[in-house]
RNA sequence: GCCCAUGUGGCGCAGGGGUAGCGCAUCCCCUUGGUAAGGGGAAGGUCACGAGUUCGAAUCUCGUCAUGGGCUCCA
């Protein structure tokens, strides 16, 4: 172990343990080191192990291992991708560039040019030669040099409007730029309005990759010019790029939409329309089951279930404030000369069972659930395999309570909601939403409905965001979500509380004084939509579904022809018990059969050839733990119904097979 | 809806101004085999759709639709 030699803008060479924190060598330096001089702080030996990182007025020491220092890496990697880009097509203005989670991304306006991949290479190579240069950042003070005022002048001069927003509205922050300027002449090549910090200098930077491009509107306002946005990431080693790009080919592997192709589970057919899925045989079993154990815990957890029609006249829709808000997403049609809404959402209905007649304090609360599919017009960019659509069906519900019920209601949801996603072992952020500006109802009960959410995740022990005015204009909420295999989050469980609906149907029921009081109600969904939720599934077991999901469950394999006969025998019997099951009776050798039975994913597979007919057993393939050796058929079927029935919890074992 | 890219037999891909190929899958024949691809043959596409340029378009241009990656929006 080497020590780290820090040489000081005075000349003076200081030396710290190799192990030194970032903090130490701010005490060592001392508080009097010129900003300018900080790229000269490390010797040249110990760069690639540690570089000093200037953060507003204090100095730390990072290694490469921080976390924080990838995040320099890239934002200073940023700062050359723009400079690149400006090179090269000239007249760009440049808007922001930010981190994002694995890399970071620029904006910017380009005149006369539409950036496309073809792009990349050139500007790769540009962000190569600028790294080569060895350009030195260097942070400045804006009010130091010629003023704010000036500044913003010079940016509206240049039409530099997005910069000169930026540098308004930060004005009074003392704001600083950051150059580049060239190691030797020291004369400025580049700046960039930045409060940093940014790497010494541009040989750091060693590996950046152009991911893609694509439209984003300026301040994300979509009232607002569309800027173009390069998306790229950056490492500090080549290989960490490679690694990165292998992780998202895996993760491209376990896409859905791939595995619905290559499973047969679902297609949206240019004939039906887009955002409309098409269930096949394989996907429609998932479903069955789950929405088998839906019921079965619905009725467990005290709901009743309700069925309820797919359109509604426009009144049913104007009483509940969607033809107000939601009209365009929703898809109408004429009747009898009247207007009928297609359903958006199951609520309403649920509102007109509850006030359908005169309600007790005592029945309280009512809890009402519907497998309901509702339709919604959704932009035509916006779909996306089976997590976003048009034609979905939500497992919906919705608890009609009186105030002191939340919590219990509301934890008894979250109680749902986690043994359900703990059933298929996924992960899932919580986050709280609280009353936004605008609202409806009253402030108190907004407060206490919140308090009643909270004091329900910490009785149940849930870490959760929380998400200040966030909320639905008429209710705090509770979302769950879940990643899917890109690393994107989608919502799937929400607890929803609705001071709104209430009030527009004039809920009412008995108190225990005789005088009529308004319910709340809460909106729930625990799957969200049974379509994102079977995409979620998808991705989460890629495409290798436990057992009792598995749209095949179990697959016999003949050797020969002669056993075609007996292995339907077994089909039949194994039918009779709700197993799902096929023989294929294909004329390929059992090698092809057992291949495409490992690629179809099928939890269990039974050779029967000569030896198994005459000794009555099947020969067991498990297609996580390969050959299982032979046991008796009634053994094996009494062992999968267990392993079904328990959800999976219980795998197939046999005895150990016998080493011959 | 907006920005960029893509659209070739069921699926995965080549090709590319002179009317199309490969692999897998499908069907037939041979083979009847013991734990991740046995052999042979056949059938299958107006190259997403519409218009334009051209003697001639799957190929070039424009438009439409769809898909992919984003933005906005959202279960």
């Amino acid at each position: 172990m080497t020590s780290i030699q820090v040489n000081l803008p005075d000349g003076s060479v200081r030396e710290l343990p190799a192990g030194a924190t970032a903090y130490d060598l701010a005490a060592a330096i001392g508080p009097g080191l010129a900003k300018s001089a900080l790229a000269s702080v490390v010797n040249g030996q110990t760069r690639d192990l540690l570089f000093p990182l200037q953060d507003g007025d204090t100095v730390r020491l990072l290694t490469k291992k921080d976390k924080e220092s990838l995040d320099v890496l890239r934002h200073s990697s940023a700062h050359i991708l723009a400079q690149a880009v400006q090179n090269l097509f000239p007249g760009t203005k440049v808007a922001t560039g930010p981190n994002i989670e694995n890399g970071f991304y620029y904006d910017f306006d380009i005149p006369n040019h539409k950036l496309s991949p073809e792009d990349f290479e050139k500007i790769e190579a540009e962000i190569k030669r600028i790294c080569a240069q060895s350009q030195v950042f260097e942070r400045q003070y804006i009010e130091q040099l010629d003023g704010v005022e000036a500044r913003l002048k010079e940016f509206n001069e240049k039409g530099e409007r997005y910069k000169a927003e930026i540098l308004d509205k930060y004005k009074n922050d003392n704001p600083t730029i950051y150059v580049c300027k060239d190691a030797k002449s020291g004369e400025t090549i580049w700046y960039d309005l930045c409060e940093g910090p940014h790497l010494p200098d541009t040989s750091w930077i060693k590996a950046i990759k152009l991911m893609s491009v694509s439209g984003a509107y300026w301040r994300g306002d979509d009232k607002n010019p569309m800027l173009q946005r390069v998306y790229a990431t950056s490492f500090w080693d080549q290989k960490d790029v490679d690694a990165y790009i292998r992780q998202l080919e895996e993760a491209e592997r376990r896409d859905h939409r791939k595995i619905g192709k290559e499973q047969h589970l679902f297609s949206i057919e240019e004939e039906v329309g887009s955002g409309l899925i098409l269930w096949h045989p394989s996907l429609a079993c998932l479903r069955e089951e789950l929405e088998n154990y839906w019921r079965t815990e619905h009725r467990k957890r005290g709901y009743d279930i309700v069925y309820t029609p797919h359109i509604a006249k426009r009144d049913l829709w104007d009483c509940s404030g969607h033809t107000n808000f939601y009209m365009e997403n929703m898809y109408t049609m004429e009747i009898d000369e009247q207007e009928y809404i297609v359903k958006p959402m199951n609520c309403p209905f649920h509102v007109l069972i509850f006030k359908s007649r005169i309600r007790s304090y005592r029945e309280l609360p009512v809890r009402l659930s519907e497998l309901g599919t509702v339709y919604r017009y959704e932009k035509s960019g916006t779909m996306h395999g089976l997590s976003r659509v048009r034609g979905f069906t939500q497992d919906d519900a919705h608890l009609f309570c009186r105030i002191d019920q939340i919590t219990d209601e509301v934890l008894g949801v979250i109680k749902f909601v986690d043994d359900t996603l703990k059933l298929f072992n996924m992960e899932f952020e919580v986050e709280l939403s609280t009353r936004p500006e605008k609202f409806i109802g009253d402030k108190a009960v907004w407060d206490k409905a919140e308090e009643a959410l909270k004091i329900a995740l910490e009785q149940y022990g849930l870490a959760y965001e929380v998400n200040e005015g966030d909320g639905a204009f008429y209710g705090p909420k509770i979302d769950f979500k879940l990643k899917d295999a890109i690393g994107r989050t989608w919502q799937c469980s929400t607890v929803q509380l609705d001071f709104n609906l209430p009030e527009r149907f004039e809920l009412k029921y008995t108190d225990s004084d005789g005088q009529a009081k308004q319910p709340i109600m809460i909106h729930r969904a625990i799957f969200g939509s049974l379509e994102r939720f079977a995409g979620t599934l998808i991705e989460h077991y890629a495409g290798a579904f436990p057992t009792w999901l598995a749209p095949t469950q179990v697959i016999i394999l003949p050797i020969a022809d002669r056993h075609i006969d007996y292995c339907q025998q077994l089909e039949k019997q194994l039918r009779e018990q709700l197993v799902r099951v096929k023989v294929d009776s294909s004329n390929e050798g059992i090698g092809k059969k057992i291949r495409d039975a490992q690629l179809a994913k099928i939890p269990y597979m039974l050779v029967i050839g000569d030896k198994e007919m005459e000794a009555g057993q099947v020969a067991v393939r498990s297609r996580s733990r390969g050959d299982l050796g032979a046991e008796s058929f009634s053994a094996f079927s009494e062992q999968l119904l267990l392993e079904i029935k328990s959800h999976g919890t219980q795998e197939v074992t046999l005895p150990p097979v016998a080493v011959s």
